[in-house]
DNA sequence: TGTACATCAGTGAACGCGCGTTCACTGATGTAC
DNA sequence: TGTACATCAGTGAACGCGCGTTCACTGATGTAC
């Protein structure tokens, strides 16, 4: 949320900017990150091309303004699910229905974050912090359970613990959370790229039981 | 394996195809799936673009053969893993390494089959039945161990089996196999994704953990 | 309130590039008698 | 073994398309006095 611009030129420029944002979307969803242009964009909103130059320097200046909303909007989706719940053993099973929710409802931004890095583009340190919002909820969803027992990844976790960015969670806990994500994505990635389909059984099924299992302390 | 043709011509038709698909795949591995251009590698076979089309009637021809041919490799490397361990208790985590060893030696194959659904291309069935081949080694490897337990999942799966391709599994096997294909894809794909980069910890001692606690039991 | 000026949105032409694909054609290689 | 013919690899020109990006320019919108 940035504080609404003042002046009225700022103000459109931010209604422009946010049009070609939609635009943007729309291609990724039906070609692809890579299919992303400036000038079919420009074509659709009834200007020429060069006229978007006015508002992105660049084209990659588009795809990570792209990404880091919907890292942005991610973590703001698993977030809000976490504090739905008050029953602390509850969270993660609505927080990972909250996950797959948001990622049938637009798989080409769930894509656009997890999925296959798009070629030729580098990723600036900004996005990397905002991908680091998800995990931090995650973090607090499992600080909050009894969580035991003591493996070998439990030590290096404990020990290794930048991607924590500081959080006082215990190493069962840094566990928990880490493989929460990681069957988490599992599931859902297979799914949306369409792994299932043709199978005959039902994806929420199989999803559900996985959130069943990783409650079960242990993981 | 297709046999050997036998006249001259057809041998050579062979050996320009393959050298095409290696290129094709540099190709994917530097520019992604989306990059794959039938002009750029006859370039870089001293051959005129449209020499190619005596070889592919199509663009998309050549793609459908590289991801045939990558499921075909991902089966055979997850058959001969299972095949060189006589212990059926401890197959699950010998593929398992044997599947991530293959996904970080060729990051771009892995994604070709399993990453982001390349856009505007339609799998042809063909592509899909190859798909089955590795279910049907984790399959098999299941049904092999003894699984007991009974979920809403089991139930689901024994009586929406079309994705078994009438393997004999029992329901526990089903799902265990499922399962196992879905967590192991979570922390492969999100490792070659690069979300683990940074993060301080080793994916691999992750990875290890994670194979241990899908041969508990109760998945 | 009116005027002079600065700012900024948007245009059209241009550069150089690459793509998939079709087509008429040349020249080499294999085949049949 | 030699000749006549069919097959097939490969070429170059062409079609129509789209891309990112730069640049000099017009015209509208805001700002300062």
């Amino acid at each position: 949320m940035t504080s609404s611009p003042a002046t009225p030129r700022a103000r459109y420029r931010e209604q422009v900017r946010a049009e070609v944002r939609t635009l943007a979307l729309r291609q990724v969803a039906e070609t692809g990150a890579a299919g992303i242009s400036l000038n079919a964009i420009a074509k659709q909103m009834g200007l020429s091309g060069p006229a978007l130059y006015r508002y992105f320097t660049n084209r990659d200046e588009l795809v990570t303004e792209l990404i880091s909303e919907a890292y942005r909007e991610l973590a703001e989706i698993v977030r809000s699910a976490a504090d739905s719940e008050d029953d602390p053993q509850r969270r993660p099973a609505v927080v990972g229905r909250a996950v797959r929710g948001w990622a049938l409802a637009q798989p080409h931004r769930y894509f656009l974050i997890l999925g296959t890095p798009v070629p030729g583009y580098e990723a600036p340190p900004e996005t990397v912090e905002v991908s680091r919002a998800v995990m931090t909820v995650f973090l607090d969803i499992f600080a909050a359970l009894p969580s035991a027992s003591s493996r070998e990844l439990d030590e290096h976790l404990a020990t290794h613990r930048v991607w924590t960015g500081g959080h006082e969670a215990s190493p069962a806990a840094l566990r928990r959370a880490l493989t929460f994500w990681t069957r988490l994505h599992g599931v859902i990635s297979l799914e949306l790229a369409g792994q299932f389909t043709g199978m005959g059984f039902d994806p929420a099924v199989l999803f559900e039981d996985e959130l069943a299992t990783i409650l079960a302390e242990g993981h």
